[in-house]
DNA sequence: CAGTTGATTCGCT
DNA sequence: GCGAATCAACTGG
């Protein structure tokens, strides 16, 4: 099928709040299946507080703080993955979280890996899409810029006008209050089927004791 | 459509 | 121990 260009390293180094809107549009590849990315969100490294990098490097966020262009796969729920990719300088750690998006090539690998899910709802969700593209904890660090990797972005085929792109709330987000739930970091596209829809992030309420 | 709830493991305090 | 960057199933309108 036809793709853009290779999106590469200096692509996503640059300021996370600027990668991210830029990610609409564009696909990511694995595993035998191409995702054209139609909802993100940035998070910004240890300075924010809805981040996982928040307080400082531990085992599991130590990928955020490295490379820009790996893949930080996280497991949340007991029983989901979710897919960031990491971005600006090296010790930054901030991310973009991969939210949502549209099977555009693998249809048939997709069909099989998501049995008896509608075809709107396979990357309809962080959790949905990483599991589309076949990313769990074993992908996490997986350089995305490498030539030889199993994992790659491409440039969207499309252009992608300015006046297509919506911000608001993160989704889902707890311990908010603090400056950088403030900001709208949560990019759509409008009108695309594949987004998912806004909650605010409220906390859960607490089963009553018998 | 909107709203609610259980599932289920890990990371961190 | 607590709560989580979620999902799917189910309820009622």
């Amino acid at each position: 099928m036809e793709v853009g260009r290779r999106l590469t390293r200096d692509f996503f180094g640059e300021d996370v709040l600027d990668v991210a809107p830029a990610l609409l549009g564009a696909m990511i590849s694995h595993a035998g299946v191409t995702i054209r990315l139609t909802e993100v969100e940035a998070y910004a490294g240890e300075k924010d507080p809805g981040s996982h990098a928040f307080r400082g490097p531990t085992p599991r966020t130590q990928v955020m703080f490295g490379r820009a262009g790996h893949l930080y796969v996280y497991f949340t729920y007991g029983m989901h993955w979710c897919a960031n990719v990491v971005t600006g300088t090296e010790g930054e750690a901030s991310a973009v979280l991969l939210r949502a998006g549209e099977v555009v090539d693998g249809h048939e690998v997709a069909a099989e890996r998501r049995a008896g899910i509608a075809e709107r709802d396979w990357a309809r969700g962080p959790a949905r899409l990483a599991s589309t593209l076949g990313l769990d904890g074993t992908q996490t660090g997986l350089d995305a810029c490498s030539p030889d990797g199993s994992a790659a972005f491409h440039a969207a085929a499309e252009h992608v006008p300015a006046s297509r792109i919506r911000t608001g709330p993160r989704v889902g987000v707890a311990g908010a209050g603090g400056d950088a739930e403030r900001y709208p970091w949560r990019f759509w596209l409008d009108g695309e089927r594949s987004v998912s829809v806004y909650r605010p992030a409220k906390p859960r309420r607490r089963r009553e004791p018998a």
